[in-house]
DNA sequence: AGACAATAATTGACATGACATCGATGTCGT
DNA sequence: ACGACATCGATGTCATGTCAATTATTGTCT
């Protein structure tokens, strides 16, 4: 097997379990691991268009992610308004409910980033993530984690 | 941001990106990257039953993939027979069109795989293996990953 | 003002993925 | 033989993801 397509499926193989982990640690908050970003980015990031928001997200890297919080405002965790200046725009907000959640969702991936750091062993991770940069770099879901990277938290 | 969550965001944007070039180019052969996955592993190991292809597949690593072999079915590339020892199980074979596609497919991964080794650009890439071999060791798409690795080619 | 391009969000269509459940079929113990 | 159990696939349901087309609203140019 030629390391670049291993390292293709290894790639393949860690998102999936990744998240299949998460969205088990998830489930007794009643959210899935896309609704869980967003939750963290509205928390972290006060209010959001939905467009500003498709820019901060790695998943849903397209287009706007309407139905994505839309289900997020069907369970009361996030408030919509769409501002007087500009009815083109929704702005998003956390409910109370939502920022509840959020914060109990940030407890999840602490767990799940010591799993990672565990995994790690010593390992430097700077080569893998210096490599997995370069790769994203210039596309959609790539610059989003860049976003992420050069401000506060997130 | 914690180093631990810009990598585990870094995977997810590889794993995104990383797919929409692939499908990208696979769009002129009309299958997707899964079936694309699927086709490739008949095309390497011959006949397999749904279970077996299961055990093989990093997409789709949980139950039967027999959804994703229908539309393969439907679009004339893969044969399914039901032996008459045990008609529990269905073995799969590629047709004629199917052979032909899957040598396509091969081509197109090759191209990716450019890619990914340009990305590294001199970097060790057996740190970034060997760490994402550990985190998903074990686990269902891990173990699909070291089956292929085990034997001929995948 | 009026035509027209640009922007923001929604919606439709299609294919995955994950999980649970169901039905058919073999196997095995008695 | 027969009934409990295990195995394999198929199917239902829900939530993503991706792309394209549509709508509503705003900015711009003449």
């Amino acid at each position: 097997m030629r390391p670049a397509e291993e390292l293709r499926y290894l790639i393949l193989a860690a998102q999936r379990e990744g998240n299949r982990i998460l969205a088990r640690r998830l489930q007794p908050l009643g959210v899935t691991p896309s609704q869980a970003e967003v939750l963290r980015l509205l928390l972290d990031r006060g209010p959001l268009t939905l467009k500003g928001l498709g820019e901060l997200l790695v998943c849903e890297s397209g287009g706007s992610p309407s139905r994505l919080v839309d289900r997020l405002h069907a369970a009361g965790l996030v408030h919509r308004e769409v501002p007087a200046h500009d009815r083109r725009q929704v702005t998003l907000t956390l409910t109370d409910a939502g920022r509840r959640v959020a914060e109990e969702v940030a407890g999840v991936e602490e767990d799940l980033h010591a799993r990672i750091e565990s995994a790690a062993q010593g390992r430097a991770l700077d080569e893998a993530t210096a490599f997995l940069r370069s790769f994203v770099a210039g596309l959609p879901s790539g610059d989003a984690v860049a976003r992420r990277r050069g401000t506060a938290s997130g």
